[in-house]
DNA sequence: GATGAATGAGATTTCATTCAT
DNA sequence: AATGAATGAAATCTCATTCAT
């Protein structure tokens, strides 16, 4: 059984370094394999199809990162504090596994099959809307700001700046990550409080 | 003769109608002759591949974009302004031409290739970069922000909220449109601008 | 009229050009168009199909090399001094137009259609299979020899001579085809002879 | 497994029959798949194109004949004895499998791609011309010949025999075939001897 | 006669998925 | 659980031929 669910594991890392080089579509079902170490049918053995493969990785990288974001929401600080956490939260994700990050940002939102099933993408939505509602609840944002607007508003800002480095066009050492950091948060918070 | 020119052009607005309305994908190269109501084989008189059908679709619709984009900033007004602007050419282009932006968005970070051909795309992002820098220079944006970063920033911002709207998932009806377009300037410049 | 028969001449040699250089099969009818300096339909009009175009070629390029073989046939002189000038006729006609020359080694024979409609091809063989009956009636080649056998064995040596030139594989100087001349017939003339 | 490499072999066999039934290029890589009892995309497991399944084709029989005339080479016999030996062997090959000997003779010279990766074909002559050189230095054969010109000479004469059965314009049953043999040999060498 | 845009059947090739072992 | 051969639908692309001007 854990040896079963190793060969699992294989697959699943496997997959985010093939999807993340390639691109979903140019990666065919044997890349995977092989990258993975299995046999062809192995994969079709753990996963229904091409696609389950991608929802899993989806599914599983999201939970993490919500799981992440809705830890900050609770943190008792005012939305400001709370919104520079998403911000860190979402910035190390790239250190750490920058291929995921780049699949994620270069599949999702985009394929359309994955955002019919996958609602749990709208909850990054969700959060950082919440976030700003909170915000003018305090009175630390503009009142007369729609939340929804700026959750998308907020979360292109970042994911574009994770594009970035994805595409090598940022400089994305530690130095340039952290100030990065600074630099989004006050942009973004300045922007929304009262003048 | 003028007939040619004008197959040609029933490709291209048949394959943005196609393209946006399936994905790049899911077309087949039939169903594109078949939304112009030209032969098979025409596509392929034109253009070399179906691919090279994508690039043309893009690299007409960034013409376009850019030119507007470029009249922005000549423009005398300050960097506000000329932010302002842009902001309010982008959003029109949904207006005008949904199919178009829908294709945009959803195709640019995707295929491999046209990154490497469209080094067009880049020149988006230094129009906003020349735009911060001319802020900084007036002394209205804050001097120690990255105008590169910040350009990725606003693209981000600018490209979700109409990803929002290609995905149905943000109300964008005229009022809305309109509403959309004051906060996202009043955000965006307020979070540039010094304390 | 004088202009329409030019462009007809213009479209063959161009034909036997392209097709020489790339083959039939791998030839495009655009390409004989291009090569021609005339337009696209205009092969169309003064040919049936791209079939016939090579058919056309064949047909006079045959011809004239068969009214110079049996012209050889006619001259007074014995079987061997018949079998010489054979020899002689086909490595000048190697000399005076060697696309023509690869094109015919290349594809006649070989390709179906062509063999079925060209019997002028068997005459080939018939006039050497005549050469080869006259020696014997002469008492100079070898009585219990098989004139037709005969005629194809010796269509090959020459044929295969030609291809080693085509293919650059055998030295096809002044020099070269000469003595290739004198040892192919004394190689074959003392062959046929009896002991 | 035994299986897969059956299905392989299958596949070549299928494709000489196909191939010399149709012509190469007037042959479908499904007729071939049907031919050999398998699907469609089999044949692409196993080789990576159309062409590549001609060449394997042309690798294997080009391999079994050399090797059958290397072998007749090492018989400690004269040249003579030697060349009737390769005569032998070849036209045996045309009884044996005429198929074959079909598929060789009518698309060798053709395709532009098989020329270049198969220098084998250059073996075949340079077994006629170690052949040939072998009679001049025991005195057999006239010192003043070219080997390198007999070679390709004796080979034009053998495959034109071939083709003469190929295409049913000589007779072929087994007396026909024997007959041929002695006529052909006799002539060759006789061709090369001193005066 | 001359042009070249337009047609569309047909070929090769790919690759997700199945299945026997 | 594990393997990888086998399947075949579906897509792209080619190019001989037609036809309107």
């Amino acid at each position: 059984m854990a040896a079963a669910a190793e060969k699992r594991r294989q697959i699943l890392d496997a997959a985010v370094r093939v999807f993340a080089a390639q691109g979903y579509h140019a990666s065919r079902v044997g890349d995977v394999a092989k990258e993975a170490g299995v046999a062809y049918g192995l994969v079709y053995h753990y996963f229904d199809s091409k696609e389950a493969v991608l929802e899993a990785v989806f599914r599983e990288a999201w939970g993490r990162l919500l799981a992440a974001v809705a830890l900050a929401e609770e943190t008792g600080g005012d939305a400001a504090e709370q919104l520079a956490l998403v911000v860190r939260i979402v910035f190390r994700a790239w250190r750490d596994d920058p291929d995921l990050v780049r699949l994620l940002v270069r599949e999702i939102t985009r394929s359309p099959h994955i955002q019919d099933e996958l609602d749990e993408i709208g909850q990054a939505f969700k959060s950082l809307e919440r976030i700003v509602a909170h915000g003018q609840a305090e009175g630390t944002f503009r009142p007369e700001l729609d939340p929804r607007l700026c959750g998308w508003m907020l979360y292109g800002a970042l994911e574009e700046v994770l594009t970035g480095w994805v595409l090598g066009q940022l400089p994305d050492d530690a130095n340039a990550v952290e100030a990065a950091e600074r630099e989004v948060v006050r942009t973004l918070v300045d922007g929304l409080r009262p003048a």
